[in-house]
RNA sequence: GCCCGGGUAGCUCAGUCGGUAGAGCAGAGGAUUGAAAAUCCUCGUGUCGGUGGUUCGAUUCCGCCCCCGGGCA
């Protein structure tokens, strides 16, 4: 594994003459991803960062099984607890502070490990993104209000009429899709589909990462599901015995949270969150939260099955779920 | 031992005035451009507890048996 270590940086430096690498390790919930970067970064001039919607979040460790602070002091990871939970982090935030971490980490003659699960960050990331407004909290409530009072089937209608192009591409119970869209057109005046087209000419917005830096995929995909649900509802009890509810607490007693805020939408808070609300039960709780864990890692999944120029890794079969030597060893070759 | 209420999809249950059954949840597949751990779409054959009887036909009615609650002894 040496040689192969450094096979990876002789490899990796004589790119940088043409571009810089980057490192994406992605895969599913539980798929071990974590132990992977580490295990990587101590071998090679590697730094983490963490491509996660949800571990941006302060406050927010046990539920989102970020990594602790003796694995931190040895792999750092970026893009951990930059926001308050009542503040909303978005997929182009992310765009913006990874790329500067990527540039930073290369400036510094390291490769940057972009690791995590959040599939729709690391496809922004690649592709770039059209020159679209933020979002606009005051026009979001306007939005949400109609719909409340007619329904997102009208508001899907609505769209029709000044972005025909999106609406036909959404159904029209697709509630936050079409509020956004609106939201797109009512603040620019120009319609979705067409910056997203004016994106993909070159014409406007943000180009994708492969135009600066040779970015190299990976995912880990364990291959039996059965095995990836033992080890989600292992993992959900283990995180209840370290303290997850006290942590979840803790949140719900500021009594500025809400659930329907991104941060508490989690998977885990959110269903913390209902059991302290008194909305059900710690059993119920706990069956709640590992189904709403699973409905992640199919997501995941269906995010990978078609992700273009990946390369996999097949992990699973056996006890400890990841065969590390094997995920890692061919890791190191498709690097070299 | 007797009485009552149940036994229908992995789970909770609805229903069939007798013509072999359907919701929610779970699960599977898919979508995915500033909330994405979000949001949305599609997918429902299961000895209707067992066994005998009545009937052209029983999961549905009747008998017996088994199991689970609750009550009386």
């Amino acid at each position: 594994m040496k040689d192969l270590s450094q096979d990876l940086s002789n490899d990796l430096s004589a790119v940088e003459a043409g571009k810089p690498p980057v490192i994406f390790l992605m895969g599913p919930t539980a798929s071990g991803k974590t132990e992977a970067a580490i295990a990587l970064c101590q071998r090679l001039p590697m730094d983490i960062v963490s491509v996660d919607s949800v571990q941006v979040y302060r406050g927010m460790d046990i539920g989102t099984a970020k990594p602790d602070a003796a694995t931190l002091a040895i792999a750092p990871h970026r893009l951990l607890d930059i926001r308050d939970p009542a503040q909303a982090y978005s997929a182009a935030e992310f765009v913006a502070d990874a790329r500067q971490e990527i540039d930073e980490i290369t400036a510094a003659g390291r490769i940057p490990l972009l690791v995590g699960g959040t599939m729709l960050y690391f496809k922004m990331l690649l592709e770039g993104m059209a020159e679209l407004p933020a979002s606009d909290p005051i026009v979001r409530e306007d939005i949400l209000a109609t719909a409340e009072q007619h329904g997102w089937p009208y508001m899907h209608g609505q769209l029709a009429e000044v972005d025909p192009v999106t609406a036909a591409e959404l159904h029209p119970n697709h509630s936050q899709r079409i509020q956004r869209a609106l939201e797109v057109y009512r603040i620019s005046g120009v319609p979705l589909s067409q910056s997203k087209l004016d994106h993909q000419a070159g014409r406007s917005g943000i180009a994708g990462l492969a135009q600066d830096y040779r970015v190299k995929q990976f995912a880990l995909l364990p291959v039996d599901r059965a095995l990836v649900h033992q080890r989600i509802a292992t993992r959900f009890r283990a995180m209840l015995d370290e303290g997850l509810v006290a942590e979840v607490e803790k949140l719900h007693q500021r009594g500025d949270l809400h659930p329907d805020m991104p941060s508490i939408r989690a998977v885990g808070y959110r269903q913390v969150w209902g059991f302290l609300d008194g909305d059900y039960g710690y059993e119920d709780m706990l069956e709640r939260g590992i189904a709403a864990t699973r409905q992640l890692a199919k997501r995941q999944f269906t995010w990978l099955r078609g992700w273009p120029d990946l390369q996999a890794l097949a992990v699973g079969e056996g006890e400890g779920m990841v065969a590390w030597d094997d995920a890692l060893d061919a890791l190191f070759e498709e690097c070299a």
